[in-house]
DNA sequence: CCACATAATTGACTTAGGTCAGTTTTTATC
DNA sequence: GATAAAAACTGACCTAAGTCAATTATGTGG
């Protein structure tokens, strides 16, 4: 983990939570952040950690997850470029990580110290506007992950989870339209509430069923309608 | 559904929301604000009915939940006295309730009309560090929730609830200390992600092993320590 | 490019918890 | 306080998905 300060002070701007900010405002909030490098897999912080501040992904993923007494892993979060996390904590005064956190690949992450911050959204209150409505979004999607571990079963929750991501990113081969999974398919599991085993069946069965193709992380559409109807 | 709009603003001052704002503020606020009254098991809004504004509950318990194509129901929360709700979507641009909310007993709700919310949150942008700090509160819970589901089988689930229950009332009969609960079993079988044969066959298990005592609505906790391990 | 480590898959088995159907208990209403 | 309606409970059964153990595939650093 290097540590180094220079240039993109030009990225920041495309980082949502700060876009009403202007360049002088940026200048400050870099003067007392840093950005850090992380190797793949690296552990950021972990459950019980002193709260310092929270992180910026500038490059790379990030997954922040819970660990059971028996070691089993529940992904929280999937953070992607120019999301922000470890944020709540800030605002509700917890002095301790309440997750843990680790690189997915090698990572440059941006990160504020909370104290600092604080004192420039008392300083700024238009920020706090970008805040609120990354907070909102946030519980909208956990709202819905709630309602899909307690209403769907795995099957349907990996159908939504591949229409999701194609609606993201519609691409194509060969006239095929097909889905890159961006992360481990025991990550996956871990996000869908299951384990790789269940998740490397209930992948068989779609291919089976011919509802899919699997080729390694290239999932393939192969009946769309019928992935969609088995996502609702 | 009757409306009205008399006193009660002393009222708002204690509600976490507006306990910053001084009493012109809050007259402001109830300006475009409405009463509104409501019969126990009312429908205040269907998933889906287009978004007109948040409620903050006065007196009585608000059920917000999905449904599945089954009707299968889960609860997302249970909104106690002075608590707000549905005010995620304002702050998201999103159009529609994306959650049913119904009372659970006779209530009366302070009704806050979107738009005009929104206009006031830009003039007196410190209401937002509110807002801020209540989203960050429901994040964190929202985050335990899937926890939980993801870690937890039901016993420890329910073991969970009812040392959380317990722990913010310290009710004591005959020297027996207690829970109350305050929703009916059905519903909690909802917020728990089950279903009411799965929980009333664990209050019994629980309380076959001398662990707890079941009363209708009164829990009497017989072992605490051992209610306490099995809640981690 | 090899060797090792990690990730993914598969099979056999177990189990938590859901389904269905019926009964009892509690609550609300006249 | 009787009666209906809703909520809670119980038993028999079933199934989705977890566990354990072993195998195969994939990726990575030397």
């Amino acid at each position: 983990m290097i540590q180094n300060n220079k240039s993109e002070k030009e990225t920041l701007k495309d980082i949502p939570l700060f876009s009403e900010l202007d360049i002088k405002d940026i200048r400050k909030i870099s003067e007392f952040s840093l950005i850090k490098k992380y190797d793949k897999n690296e552990v950021i912080f972990s459950e019980g950690d002193n709260y310092t501040g929270f992180y910026i992904v500038l490059k790379g993923k990030v997954k922040v997850y819970k660990l059971s007494r028996a070691g089993k892993e529940s992904v929280i979060h999937i953070i992607q470029v120019l999301e922000p996390f470890a944020e709540v904590p800030l605002f509700e005064g917890y002095p301790y990580y309440p997750v843990y956190a680790q690189t997915l690949e090698e990572c440059i992450l941006f990160f504020i110290p909370g104290k600092e911050f604080i004192d420039f959204t008392y300083r700024n209150p238009h920020i706090s506007l970008k805040i609120i409505s990354g907070f909102a979004k946030k519980l909208h999607t956990l709202t819905r992950r709630i309602e899909n571990l307690t209403l769907s079963d795995v099957p349907n929750r990996l159908a939504k989870y591949i229409m999701e991501e194609y609606s993201k990113s519609h691409k194509v081969i060969l006239s095929k339209p097909f889905v890159l999974l961006n992360i481990s398919k025991s990550t996956l599991a871990g996000y869908l509430g299951t384990i790789t085993e269940t998740l490397s069946r209930t992948f068989k069965k779609l291919q089976d069923d011919n509802v899919i193709e699997v080729r390694g992380r290239k999932i393939f559409l192969i009946d769309i309608d019928r992935l969609r109807d088995l996502s609702k």
